[in-house]
DNA sequence: CTGAAAGCGCTAACAA
DNA sequence: TTGTTAGCGCTTTCAG
C-alpha cells in the first residue's frame, strides 16, 4: 500500500495525496475528503523511510543512557520517551556502561541513524570542546552539567540540579540536626562525575560548619551500584568507623548502605541518620523511609526535550538550566541536638 | 558526502562502491583498497535511510513496554537493548500506559518505522487471532503468555514464567511455614493479566492445602503501582483483616504493602510474613529483605531477542518458552509451624 | 487547485 | 569484475 495506490483509488495524482498527507491548504475540499477516506479505508500509513530520504533528515532523537542499572533514570527516560513521541519524533535509545564513551557513541548514532538531536542522560562532567567536536547535531546533557570541562558555557545545553550546592544542603541538614561526625558515601571523589560534585558539596558543608574532613568518613564504593555500596559500607564499618550520620550521594547507594548499617547492628535513625539525593519512589516505602532531596525528574525530562527540540527546530540556542530539589522528609534522620 | 562522491573520487562506479560497502566478493582487490581508503579518508558513512528504502525494510526492532513505572522491566529492557544492538539492529522503544493497547501501538510502529520485529514487554494475556491480525511481523511476548486468549499455541512466541504455578509455589512456601491465613495482594483478580494468573495460583494453592478462599484476604490494588498497593493494604488493615502471611504478586507491590503493615504496627515477619514474585535487586536490600521468587530477567530478555531474530532472519518459528524462578530467601518469611 | 516529473542515496538486476 | 540503470516511496518544484 503506497501513495500511488491511494492516488489511483481516488483518481487523483500522487502529489494531491501527498498534499493532503502533509496538510497542505491547496487541495479542493472534495479531493481532500476523497483521499482522506481512501486512506482511512485502506489503513494506509506513509512510509517514513521514504519521507526521511527525500527530506534528507529523519525524525530520530537519540538517547544515550550511561550507567544503565541506575533506577534514577527510569522515570526520566519515561518522560523523555513520552515527550519525544508526543512531538512527532522517534526515540532511539542506547545504553552504555559507565566505562564507555557517551560522546563517541552519540556521534556514531548521529551518522548511522541520521539523528536530529541527542540527549545524553548521565555522563562525565569534564568534556573539552575537542571531545564534543564529532557531534554535529544539537545535544543536551540531562541530569549533569559540565562543571569540570572547558566547554564555553553558552555552547552547550544542559538540565541538571546544582549538585554541589544540593549536596551541601543535604549535609547541612544533618548538621542542623546536631550531627558532627558525618560520613559520606560516594562513588568516587575524583571521577569527574556528579559523584565528585556531590562530594565537594560535602566537603564545602563540613568546612562551612567548621568540621574537619576525615578520610575515615569518606566511603568510596567505586560505582553507583547498590551492591558495591553495601559492600563498601560493610568494609568501613568493620574497620570501626564512627559516625552519627551518613550522607549518600544517591538514594540507591543509601539503600545499599542502610542494609550494611542494619546488619552491623546500627539502627537507623537511632544510631545513624541517613540522608541522600535523588528521590526515588521506592525510597518513600523502605524501612525506615528515606529522607532525601528529590530531583524533579518529570520536569527535567520534559525540559531536556523542550530545549533540544527548540534547537533542532531552530527556535532557540543551547540553554543551561538548573532545577531545584525538594526535601522529602522521611524517617531516616534523627535530630540529636 | 554520498556514495557518488566516493565513486567519483576513486574513478569507479557507484555499484563498485556499493559492493565494497556490502562486503561483496566480486570486487578487485585494488578497487576495494581504493574505495576503502576513500571512505576512511572522507569519513563517509552510508545513509541508512536510503538503504532501508531500497531494501524495503529497516533494521529496527520495536519494543512496546506496558506499564512503564514497573521497575521489574528495567533490567529486561537493558538486556534487550544490549542484545538487539549487538546483533546489528536498532531498538525503537515506546512505552504505553496500562490502559493503552499494545497491539495497536505495535502495529502503528510496524508501519511507520518499518519494523522487522516486535517485542511486547508486558501486556494482556487474552489476545484473539483477530486482534493480532494487524501485526504482520514476527513478535514475541516477553514476561507474559496468552493463557486467556485464543491464539493457536504454535502461532506466537513468548518467554515467560509459569505464573500460576509459580504463584502456587510461593503460597505453598508460606503454607509450609505453618501459615494458614494467607492474604493475597493483587492488581485485579480478573484483569486478564499476570495478576489474574498469579491470583489463580493463589486460589489453587489454597485449594490444594484445604484452605478456604476468603474475600477478606484478597486485596485488590487496581494497579501494579507501589502507592496503590500501599493504600489498598492500608484500607484492608483498617477494616480489620486478620492474616499471618501475605503473598504479593510482585516485589514492588509487596514493598508498598510492607510500609502499610509496618505503619499499622504489624512487624514483618514476626506478625506477618511476606513473599512475592519478581526478584528486584532492591528487594534484597530493604528491611527486612524480601523473600521472593526471582524471575531470570537476564535470561528472559536474551531469549526474547534470540527467538525474535530467529524468526526475523527466517531461522526459526514462534517458540513459547517457560523460564523458571529461583527462590531467594530473605528475612520476610517466618516459620510459625 | 492539480499533475508530471525530477530527484533523495542506495541496491540489485542486467549487460558488458 | 565492472558499469548502467531502474526503481524503493515520497516530496517538491514547475507548468498548466
Amino acid at each position: 500500500m503506497t501513495i500511488k495506490d491511494i492516488a489511483r483509488q481516488c483518481g487523483v495524482s500522487v502529489s494531491t495525496v501527498s498534499r493532503v498527507l502533509n496538510d497542505r491548504p491547496d487541495v479542493s475540499p472534495e479531493n481532500r475528503r476523497k483521499v482522506l477516506s481512501a486512506i482511512q479505508r485502506s489503513n494506509y500509513i506513509p512510509n517514513n523511510t521514504a519521507r526521511d530520504l527525500v527530506k534528507t533528515k529523519s525524525d530520530a532523537i537519540g538517547l544515550v543512557v550511561r550507567g544503565v542499572s541506575n533506577p534514577f533514570y527510569t522515570d526520566i527516560i519515561r518522560v523523555i520517551e513520552e515527550q519525544v513521541t508526543a512531538r512527532g519524533y522517534t526515540l532511539v535509545m542506547q545504553q552504555i556502561g559507565t566505562c564507555d564513551d557517551e560522546v563517541k557513541r552519540g556521534a556514531m548514532m548521529e551518522r548511522e541513524k541520521r539523528l536530529r538531536g541527542l540527549i545524553l542522560l548521565g555522563g562525565r562532567s569534564d568534556y573539552t570542546p575537542q571531545e564534543l567536536a564529532p557531534l554535529n547535531i544539537p545535544y543536551v546533557c540531562c541530569s549533569y552539567d559540565n562543571q569540570y570541562g572547558t566547554l564555553p558555557p553558552d555552547s552547550y545545553a544542559s538540565v541538571s540540579i546544582a549538585d554541589e550546592e544540593e549536596a551541601c544542603r543535604a549535609v547541612t541538614e544533618l548538621y542542623r540536626c546536631g550531627h558532627r561526625r558525618i560520613a559520606a558515601l560516594v562513588s568516587g571523589t575524583e571521577d569527574r562525575s556528579i559523584s565528585q560534585l556531590r562530594y565537594q558539596g560535602y566537603v564545602r558543608a563540613l568546612a562551612a560548619h567548621g568540621l574537619p574532613l576525615e578520610q575515615e568518613l569518606v566511603i568510596e564504593a567505586g560505582s553507583f551500584d547498590i551492591r558495591q555500596s553495601y559492600l563498601a559500607m560493610q568494609r568501613r564499618l568493620l574497620a570501626g568507623a564512627q559516625f552519627t550520620a551518613l550522607f549518600a550521594i544517591s538514594d540507591n547507594m543509601a539503600i545499599g548502605a542502610m542494609r550494611a548499617l542494619r546488619e552491623a547492628g546500627r539502627r537507623i535513625p537511632e544510631d545513624c541518620s541517613v540522608i541522600a539525593i535523588d528521590g526515588l519512589t521506592v525510597s518513600d516505602y523502605i524501612n525506615p523511609t528515606l529522607t532525601t532531596l528529590c530531583q524533579p525528574m518529570e520536569h527535567m525530562g520534559r525540559r531536556s526535550v523542550e530545549i533540544l527540540l527548540d534547537m533542532v527546530e531552530h527556535r532557540g540556542g543551547p540553554i543551561r538550566e538548573t532545577a531545584h530539589t525538594t526535601l522529602r522528609t522521611g524517617e531516616s534522620v534523627r535530630d540529636i541536638s
